[in-house]
DNA sequence: CTGAAAGCGCTTACAG
DNA sequence: CTGAAAGCGCTTACAG
């Protein structure tokens, strides 16, 4: 049986393709009792709208597309979970909003305007990642100038172009850094990238020493490690850090997948947590509250960062002015720390 | 500046737009040299094919839908993290092929072939979720019915309509329930529902009673607690299981979030595992190598069940016939049992 | 409130 | 190898 095009329900229902038209969007101009006839119809026909036609001619997608770019030097086999979780609340939010949801890893590209809003197959972006922000502020800035739509989770725009969504990362890294301080730790190690590559490390980082400033500790360079989001890099981090022999008494993590790792070579080395060591994490992951000890760390909403990154670019789309937003992260204390 | 169309390079380029639209997609029948110039002044006005106007006209949309089912009773904060990383593999598996991923959460609506291949916002569908197959296998019925292209992640073709990949569940949970009897247990529970509501738990379930037979021991009923797909039932069945004064000296969960919650419930009764009470999972999520003790499981290779539902619905839409397949599960031994 | 007509931007027979 | 033309299935001025 071939598709039921509007032609077909207007013959049946004796009116002009038009109405159909009209009757099926719900158009007001339309007499009810047209309406009923036609939308009953199109039901009993298992009539759907063409969406390439609609979008076609409307020239609007109603679709969403997500953007997950990653640090192409991952394996590819895990996403970090923090970004999975991310996914799903986006991926809900989209679908309360009547949007459909288009999911790419872009890798592959490096030209995501085109692919997805000068092919009319998005009508915005949203960008979630963990890559270089070195080399995406370039992208970032082409997007912008070509007027694409899109928002962004992570920093606010002192760093980057375009409106953003994100974590307040110097609220939380102060936060858990106070935390750890009155437990009585006085030599504090921070494991994460402190630069500009890694805007929302160096925010957690950048509250980690004002916490530190606050009780009087300088922060001491000796005591941060480089590492990026795996656990692996939180692994290497931590040896790395028991190799200099540098005394310290806690880990503040950039992230809780760095803060496992650290704790796996804690442990390879005989230290106990939190007795000889405290640890503390970022992100609370589901991992979090599995981990012996179980992990304190500092929570991220991703429900309710996932509607709001949904409606600023909905609202961005509208037409309207859209402001960068931080969402209060909050204190986990579990037993690590 | 408005969007370049392919009139603007037939102009500039000073042939057709019939050309133009050959040349852009590499069709043999175009001269070379007529090509080159064609692409280049594409790239230089930043120009794509509008997919909505070129899938209106050829009729496929190279785009294939995931509609995630759940369970309507789940609180929608949480998606099982199995799935979560089978999302992350098939968004992989497409982006590989040249294909775009829609993602859905199909509460909403209750008929899926309508929403996305009658409005021709995909080319077929892929299926995954944990709701309850026995409401899920009419609209299987349905979609097969329609002639929609799915392809779905679970049960073999017996017990449901259309084509599937899916984990060996008879194998699995017969494996582990072997291993779990090599430690000398006698009295083994199962924690998971044993019906056609739950297929894939139902086929561990098979796989458990066909090892202890094996042992001589015959299933017992007041043996086996129902629970579905969360910490929480997991929580709930151990402790029902506790209550009825049953003894036994081992838990088989249909999955490792059941596994999760019963090894909860065991502390809380101040049993120590496994030295009281060995605990085995199903999936092998992340967190699973966290619990204390870490959860010996099987694991579901998600990378290689993305790859096949992906390839095997391309198949399915090239016109090919395309059988339903299972992969092989694998044992993952820790400390819990 | 309704209909006839144009047109969104492509792909693809058809003819040469 | 190339071009003129039709048409995919809608939405939306325009006219009544």
């Amino acid at each position: 049986m071939k598709k039921a095009t509007s032609f077909d329900i207007a013959y049946l229902a004796g009116v002009s393709q038009s109405t159909v038209s009209r009757a099926l969007r719900n158009s007001p101009l339309v007499n009810q009792e047209t309406r009923e006839k036609v939308q009953k119809i199109a039901k009993e026909l298992n009539y759907k709208v063409d969406k390439n036609a609609s979008n076609l001619r409307s020239q609007h997608s109603d679709t969403l597309a997500l953007l997950l770019f990653e640090d192409p030097t991952d394996d590819g086999s895990a996403i970090n979970p923090f970004f999975l979780s991310m996914l799903g609340s986006i991926t809900r939010a989209c679908a309360d909003r009547g949007y459909d949801l288009l999911v790419s890893f872009q890798q592959a590209s490096n030209d995501w305007h085109a692919d997805f809003e000068d092919s009319n197959k998005a009508d915005g972006l949203i960008l979630l990642g963990y890559g270089d922000y070195v080399d995406f502020a370039e992208k970032l800035t082409k997007l912008s100038a070509q007027g694409t739509h899109y928002v962004r989770w992570g920093v606010g725009e002192d760093q980057l172009k375009g409106s953003a969504i994100g974590c307040d990362n110097f609220a939380g890294g102060k936060e858990i850094t106070q935390h750890v301080l009155k437990q009585g730790r006085k030599k504090l190690a921070f494991l994460g990238t402190a630069s500009s590559h890694a805007p929302e490390f160096f925010d957690r980082y950048k509250g980690h020493c004002a916490a530190l400033k606050e009780y009087g500790i300088n922060a001491d360079n000796k005591l941060q490690i480089n590492a990026l989001y795996t656990e692996e890099a939180g692994y290497d981090a931590a040896k790395k850090l028991l190799d200099s022999g540098v005394e310290f008494d806690a880990i503040c993590a950039a992230c809780d997948l760095i803060a496992v790792g650290a704790m796996r070579a804690l442990k390879e080395h005989g230290l106990s947590i939190p007795e000889n060591v405290a640890v503390a994490g970022f992100d609370d992951i589901a991992v979090a509250n599995f981990t012996s000890p179980p992990l304190s760390t500092v929570k991220q909403d991703t429900k309710r960062a996932g509607e709001l990154l949904v409606e600023a670019l909905l609202d961005m789309i509208a037409g309207k002015a859209v402001e960068s937003r931080l969402i209060e992260p909050q204190l986990i204390v579990r037993q690590s720390c």
